[in-house]
This record gives structure tokens, sequence and C-alpha cells, in this order.
DNA sequence: CCTTGACCTTGACGTAACGTCAACCTTTAC
DNA sequence: GTAAAGGTTGACGTTACGTCAAGGTCAAGG
């Protein structure tokens, strides 16, 4: 028994093109070429065929099932490697979702898309950028999470906390202090308190997962003198370095 | 207050490429190009950006994220339609997973890969064609996630009787007797009892979804036909164009 | 023999949202 | 003056095919 590749595609239920694509990358060659170019699949052909579409439509990559097939990796061991990819997979749809209904829930409410307000307390805390890949890729998720999970009322008061943070830090810097100071030690350690209350952060895991508040709190210091929002929040450039080393100061001593 | 492109990406936590890139689509502009073509952004741009990327976190496709911030459709449409999307992709998810940990289950216990046996019981009635996609998408992956689900046994079971009804039908046709006949609308019944019994499909879903089990039964029919390995199960395009007569006939008066 | 229609071929572009060079120009800093 | 850092515009790669486009092959009918 031989079929034309229309023909195996409908009893595969499939497409010619997939076919020919499956021709092309080498995952299933056909059983026979005619003079003229045709394919020909036969029986075996079409259980290997059976067995592709099975694998595919368990999500497997046209890769990693061209490597099941040729024995080169056991079946169990790729589809429990893939287990794991879809759990992951399940997860993140599940915390999206919930922030997706949040979200609903607070434009229902009359809430301004992500007003301007945001900028001023909570976004430098929300720094995506090198340091906090270092130090974890689903912080700012969570982070997030946190944020709009919050009422009105909790964010206006981290806001104003946050802007009561910056105006001493200002103040102090501008008073000419060293970052030594019992003044500044001070400050860093009200900053570092502030940070820990941020769910997702180092800071907030207090080092549990492995990687260092130290290092974080180090690394914030930089961000904040190397970029100019946060000139912006303390101060400017200036203000900044003041706080990059009261922070560092206090990191290396209490961290 | 403006920035350079790099700047604001790191404020926002994005990458310049993103930025060029919603530049190129014309989903943010730069609020300023200097003579060099170097790209400046103001803070109202940030907070467009801002914008843009809470709905991108939430899932959103840029060119709906576009169409909310320009105001041609409300927010909260907008997240409810993608909330549908997103509980949909759950379920495919949540029914992924149980697929993908029954087949790790059974091949762990020894079953080989998709063998030949299901060819000859099963697949016919997987046959995933235009036929199938008229009466409803998931119809293939819930018979699939049934078969599956059955133990060896189950399948034998199955499959014998399958393969008795084939016989049984070949025996019919080879006999001479009409569509018509009692004895071929007997097998008919037979047959659509067999169908009833596979969920997932609208014979099993007794037209309570809406789709109709008659024009399902008779578009079978026709497929038995049209396609060469169910004339080898049921003895022949002859055969293949008998059964088709009788369930007709079957469909027309008792669905 | 010729036409018509169905089926086959290869080749190439499009998909979503950028990452990643490549080649080249501008600004900043020492 | 020069090197480092940062800017620009292409253009290709990513996944698994869908979808033309242009043209060759085959069976059936007039």
């Amino acid at each position: 028994m031989e079929w034309s590749i229309q023909e195996i595609a409908k009893i595969a239920g499939t497409t010619s093109r997939t076919l020919r694509h499956y021709d092309d990358i080498g995952l299933l060659k056909p059983s026979r070429t005619g003079h003229n170019g045709y394919r020909y699949y036969s029986q075996s052909a079409l259980v290997q065929l059976q067995r592709i579409l099975l694998l595919r439509q368990l999500g497997l990559g046209l890769p990693v099932i061209a490597q099941v097939l040729d024995r080169e990796q056991e079946a169990a061991v790729a589809l429990n490697g893939h287990l794991g990819w879809l759990e992951q997979e399940q997860n993140r749809l599940a915390r999206q979702i919930a922030s997706v209904r949040r979200t609903i829930k607070a434009v229902e409410g009359g809430e301004n898309l992500m007003a301007e307000e945001i900028l001023d307390g909570f976004d430098h805390t929300h720094y995506k950028d090198e340091v906090e890949e270092r130090w974890g890729k689903d912080a700012y998720a969570k982070g997030d999470a946190w944020w709009r999970g919050m009422g009105p009322d909790e964010k206006l008061a981290w806001k104003q906390r946050a802007q009561k943070l910056g105006s001493d830090w200002i103040a102090a810097a501008e008073a000419g202090i060293s970052p030594d100071s019992a003044t500044a030690q001070e400050l860093a350690k009200r900053h570092v308190e502030w940070l820990k209350d941020i769910p997702g952060t180092p800071a907030a895991a207090n080092g549990e997962n492995g990687v260092g508040i130290k290092e974080y709190v180090t690394g914030l210091g930089d961000m904040y003198v190397a970029d100019p929002r946060f000139g912006a929040n303390y101060g400017g450039t200036a203000g900044a370095i003041f706080v990059r080393d009261s922070l560092r100061t206090y990191a290396e001593l209490n961290l």
C-alpha cells in the first residue's frame, strides 16, 4: 500500500504542506520518490507520521521529536522535560490572568490606566535592567503584581513614604555631610527597610534564595547614579552619588 | 526633561531595540529627533511607554495596545476579550499536561509509543480533516485523550469491536444486499452507536452543542468513500460506498 | 489530439516581537 | 587626536508551517 502526499495528509489529519516541510527538515522523508519528483509514502512512513503528530500534539518541538524518533533520546525523558516547561507556562498564565483581572477591576473602578503618580514613587524601585535580571527574572512580575494589588490609599501611603525618603536624602546631601555620618547611615537603613517591603526583590527575600541583598543594594546605588531618573528623585547626580556611597557603606557594615 | 534612547530604555525597563521597533511600527514615536537622527523622548513619551509595557506584560498584542492607547478601544473591553483568550489557553495547557502525564505513564509502563495496532481500530475514527474541523476543533484532542486514557485491555476490546464492525460491513457488502435492507440498517445503527462511544464527537454530544449528528454521520460516510484507508477497512471502495449509502439512509430516517 | 481540472513540484514571502550582528556616523572623555 | 560609548539604518533569525506564484504531470472526456 502506498499513498500520495495528499492522501496520507488526509489519513493522518494534516496537510501536504506539513509533509513537505517535514521532508525539507529531514524529519520524515517519503519512502519513495517518483521520476517526476512526486512523493509517495508507505505504511511504515504513515506510522512514523502518526508518532510525529502525537508528539507534536503534546507540544514537543520538531527537533525534539526528531531526537525521540531517532532513539537519541528516550521518549519518557523528553516528555518529562517538556512537562516541566508546560507547568511553568501554566503558572505564568495563572499569574497573568490574575493580573488582568485586577487591572480590569481597577480600570472599571475609574482608575486611570497607570497614571503619572506611579512614576514618582514606584517605578524607580521597578528598575528592570541588568541588575534586576541578575537577581531574578520574575522579580519585576512579582513587584508589579504587588503594586497593582494595592488599593488607592495604600498606593498613596507608599508614594508618600517614597517621596519623604527622597526629600530626606536630598536634604542630607545638600547639608554637605559625609556618607559615613550617622545621619546618612540612618537614612540608608530606612532605605533598605523600605526596599524590603517590596516583594520579589532580593531585599525582601532576605537572602533566602541565594542572591545577595548586599550586592543588590550596592547595585541599586550604582543605578541611582547611572540613570538621570534617579538623579531627579534624589536631587541631581550629586545627590545620587551621595545616596550610592551611603548605601554602599551601610551594606558593607551591616549586610 | 528629555532622555536618549538608552536612557528611557533603562528607565522603563526595556531595550533600545524595542523602542526602535515601536518607532518603526508607529506605536511610540520619539517626541523629538535630533539633526543627527538621534531619538529623544520626553516625560509624556515615557508615560506612554509605561502604559505600553504594562499592557504588554498582561499579554496583549502590540496592535491591540495601539488601539487602546488611541482610545479607539476601551481598555476594559480589550482586557476582557484578552482574558477569555487567556482562560482558553489555560484550559488547553491543562489538557495538554494531562495528556503528557498519561503518555509518560504509558511509555514507562512499557507501551510502545503508538504502535501499529492503533492504525487498525482507532485512527479512522480519528479523522482530522475538513469534516472534523467543521464539527469542532477540539474533537480530535478529546478523542485522543480518551483513547490514551484507556488501559490495554480496554483498547483491545475497542479494537476488536471496531474490527468486528468492519468485517460485518464487508460481509454485508459482498452479499449484494441493498443499503435499505434491514440487515444494512441494523449495521448502520450499530455503527452510529459505536460512534457515540467516542467522546468529543458530535455523535457523543448527541446534538446538544448545536452540531448535527445527522450531518456528521453522512459526512463520515463521504469520507469513507473518499479515502483509501477506509476502503481498506471496509472491503475496498465498493464496500465503502455501501457503508456510506447505508449510513445515509439510516441518518435520514432515524437521526 | 487537445483541453480541462486535479494534483504535483520548488521557491519565496509572511507570521510576533523583537535579538543580534554588520557597517558606519556622532558625541564624549581623556 | 583618538578611543570608547552610543547613535543610525538595514537585514537576517526565530517556530512551524499557511499561502500564493509559476509551472510540470496525469487521468478523463470531446
